[in-house]
DNA sequence: CGTGAATCATGGAACGTTCCACGACGCTAC
DNA sequence: GTAGCGTCGTGGAACGTTCCATGATTCACG
C-alpha cells in the first residue's frame, strides 16, 4: 500500500522525527482537533463518553502537548526570566531555589540569567529573555554592579518584580533592612559596645544597604555615641576571597580610634571579613564582635557562628511571585506595592561584649 | 482618517499587545518579509544596500524577533532543561553556575529543574520541560534520591548528558572519583594513620561514590592496612544539619577500633562531619584527620580548612554542553562517551598526622 | 542577440495549537 | 408544531516565523 517504511526522519540527523500532534489524537479517538483541545484545556464541556475515548487516545498514542505551539498562538508564555547577581553566592543561590519553587508551583517556568556583575552579560541575558517572550521579570537583588539594569527592565514594557531591594517604578519584596540594622545594632550596644563600625561593599546601589545604614545610624544616634566612618569591603566576585584584605577596616583596628563590633551588610562579606581579620591577627570576637545579615546556610556552622539578622527567603519569595502573576494580569495596583517582611536576629559566636568577655 | 485611537489591546487587561512583528519590519523597509527574515538569520545573500534599510527599520521599530515562534516552526527549541539535585547545596549550586554560563555562550538556555530528591517534583518538572520541547537534558549528579530518573530520561528519546555521574547509556563527563579517593587516601596514609574509615551516604547511587570508594580501598590494600567498615552520614536535604548525628562514626570514634581518620565523600557531608564530631567532642584534626571531596567554595575558608580533592567544574560544564550539542546534531559517537578529567589533592588544616602533631 | 549563470528578492505553504462562530440535535414550553 | 434553549461537537482563521521553489534582473560570453 504505502511506500516501504518512508525514511520518516530520523531523530538524529538536524530535522526531527515529526512528534505526536492533537491531530493524531483527534483521529485516534474519532474526534475533531477542537474537542482534544478541548479535554486538554478542561474548556467547553464535552460528554463523558467522549473525554474517556480522547485520554485513552493520549495515553495510547503517549501524546505530549506541544506547549511552544501553545505558547505562540496564545502569545503568551508560562516563563519568567530570573535575574541573579551570583548563583555562587549562598545567599544568591538560596533565593534562586526558593523562586524556582515558587514559581513552578503556579505552573511558572524558571529561566535563570546569571548576571555575575557583567554588563555585558546582562544585556545579552535581557534580550535573549526578550526574544523567549518571558511573561515576567524577576530581579533577585544584588544588582549593584549592574546599575542600569532597573532602568533598562522598565523600558521593557514587561511585568517585573523586585526581591531584595526597593524600587519606586515597580512592585518590590524584601526583608525589613532597616529593622534589621536597628537589631544587629541594638545587640551590640546591649553588649556594651561604644564604638560599632558599619561595613558594606563599596558599591552605591547595594541591596538594601542604605536601610541597614540608616537603621544602625538610629540606634547609634539614640544611645548618644558616635559614629565612626563608614568602612568598606570590596566583595569578591566568585566566592568570599579568602585573605582579601578589607584595607581600611584592618587599618583602623590598629588605629587608635579602632572599634571593637562592627556591623557588616551582609553575612557574605562578614564572613570574608572575619577571614580577612583573623588572618591579619584580628581575634573574633575577642578584639572585634561581628554581625552579619541574611542568616546564609554556613553561618549557622559552629565553625562559623555568625551572629546575624535572618529573614525568611521562602515568604519572600512567594509573594513576588503572587505581585508578579497580578501584575502579568493586569491586575496588579499603583502604585507599586513594597512588602517588607519581619526579620529577626540570631545570635551566635561572633558578637560579645567587648575585650571578649566570653569563648 | 482611522478611527480615533483604536484601543489597540492594553498592555494589561490579559491580551497582551501586538508585537511588531517581521511584517512591520518588511514594510517599513519596503521589502518582502522574506528578505528581513534573511537579514536576521544571515542567509541567502542580501544586497548591501538592502541589509542596511532592513537593519535601520529593525532599530527603528525597535522589533525583537519572536523566539517562540522561530522555534515552533524549526520544531527546534534553543533550550536544555538542566535537572539539578539542590541548589542549596554549594556544589550543585557551582555546578549550576558553570552550566548556564557554557549554555548561554553557546546560545542556548538553561531551564533549571530542582529536584530537591522529591520524585514527585521530578516527574513533575521533567513532564514540564518536554511540554517546553527542550532540545537536550543536562543531569548533574546527585540524583542519588530519584533513582528512577535516568531511564525515564533515555524513554524521552531526547539527547542527555550527565555531569558527575558515570552512565552507560549516554555520553557523561565527571571527575577521576577513583583516582580521588586514591589521592585523598595516599594523603592519609603518607601522614602515618593505619586506620583509616569511608563515609558516605546512606543512598546506593550517589554520584561517583562507588569509585571514590575503590580508590580508597585500593590504597589500603596497596599498604597492607585493614579496612574498617563503611560508615554512612544521613544528609540533610537544605543544607549542611549542623549537630545531624553522624551515628555510626560517633560510636565508632568511642569504640576500641576507632579510625584516626576519614575519607569523606563529599564536601558537603564532610564540613556537616565535622561540625558533629566536634558537637560531640571529637577534635578535628586532633582526635580525627578528615578529607573531603570537591573542594567547595567554603571549603577553603580559614574556619573550615577542609582538606579536600579538587575537580574543575568549568572545564565540566563546557565538555559535557559539547557532548550535548553534539548528540543533539545526531552526531554523537557509539558507544557513549565518558570523560574523566584530573582532580587534585588540596591540603588543609583538617588533616594531620595522628595524634595531631600540628595545629 | 541569445543563452546561461549569478545575484538578489519574493510569495506561499507549513508548523501545532487556540478560540470563535456556528451547527446539529434533543428537549421543553407554549 | 415551532420557537427557544441547552448540550455537545466542528471547521477555519490566526499566530509569526522558516524555508523552498521560483522569478526578475543583470552581466559575461559566444
Amino acid at each position: 500500500m504505502s511506500p516501504p517504511s518512508s525514511p520518516d526522519g530520523d531523530v538524529a540527523g538536524g530535522r526531527r522525527r515529526r512528534d505526536v500532534t492533537i491531530f493524531d489524537v483527534a483521529r485516534s479517538a474519532g474526534v475533531s482537533k477542537s474537542t482534544v483541545s478541548n479535554v486538554i484545556r478542561g474548556v467547553n464541556e464535552v460528554s463523558d463518553e467522549t473525554r474517556r475515548r480522547v485520554l485513552a487516545a493520549i495515553d495510547d498514542l503517549n501524546y505530549t502537548p506541544n506547549g511552544i505551539a501553545r505558547q505562540f498562538v496564545r502569545r503568551r508564555t508560562t516563563m519568567i526570566g530570573v535575574l541573579v547577581g551570583d548563583l555562587g553566592n549562598a545567599y544568591h543561590a538560596q533565593l534562586a531555589r526558593v523562586v524556582e519553587r515558587a514559581l513552578f508551583r503556579s505552573g511558572y517556568t524558571a529561566v535563570f540569567c546569571n548576571i555575575e556583575g557583567d554588563v555585558e552579560l546582562a544585556i545579552a541575558g535581557v534580550d535573549a529573555l526578550l526574544e523567549q517572550r518571558v511573561a515576567g521579570f524577576l530581579l533577585l537583588a544584588s544588582i549593584e554592579r549592574v546599575p542600569q539594569l532597573p532602568a533598562s527592565l522598565r523600558r521593557t514594557g514587561v511585568p517585573t518584580v523586585v526581591i531584595g531591594l526597593r524600587q519606586r517604578w515597580t512592585d518590590s519584596v524584601g526583608p525589613q533592612d532597616r529593622e534589621g540594622g536597628r537589631l544587629a545594632t541594638q545587640h551590640l550596644v546591649d553588649l556594651g559596645h561604644r564604638r560599632i563600625g558599619y561595613v558594606h561593599t563599596s558599591m552605591a546601589e547595594a541591596s538594601g544597604d542604605r536601610a541597614r545604614h540608616a537603621g544602625y545610624r538610629a540606634v547609634l544616634l539614640a544611645a548618644g555615641l558616635e559614629t565612626p566612618p563608614v568602612m568598606w569591603w570590596e566583595p569578591g566576585s566568585e566566592t568570599i576571597r579568602v585573605g582579601r584584605t578589607a584595607v581600611n577596616l584592618i587599618d583602623a583596628m590598629r588605629g587608635p580610634q579602632a572599634p571593637t563590633a562592627v556591623f557588616v551588610w551582609n553575612d557574605f562579606a562578614a564572613i570574608g571579613l572575619i577571614e580577612a581579620c583573623e588572618a591579619a591577627g584580628v581575634a573574633i570576637p575577642r578584639d572585634l564582635s561581628v554581625v552579619g545579615f541574611d542568616d546564609i546556610a554556613i553561618a549557622g556552622l559552629n565553625r562559623i557562628s555568625l551572629t546575624t539578622i535572618a529573614q525568611p527567603l521562602d515568604f519572600q519569595a512567594e509573594r513576588a511571585v503572587d505581585f508578579l502573576l497580578e501584575r502579568m494580569d493586569g491586575r496588579g495596583p499603583e502604585p507599586p506595592r513594597h512588602l517588607s517582611v519581619p526579620v529577626e536576629i540570631r545570635v551566635r559566636g561572633s558578637s560579645a561584649p567587648p575585650g571578649g568577655a566570653h569563648r
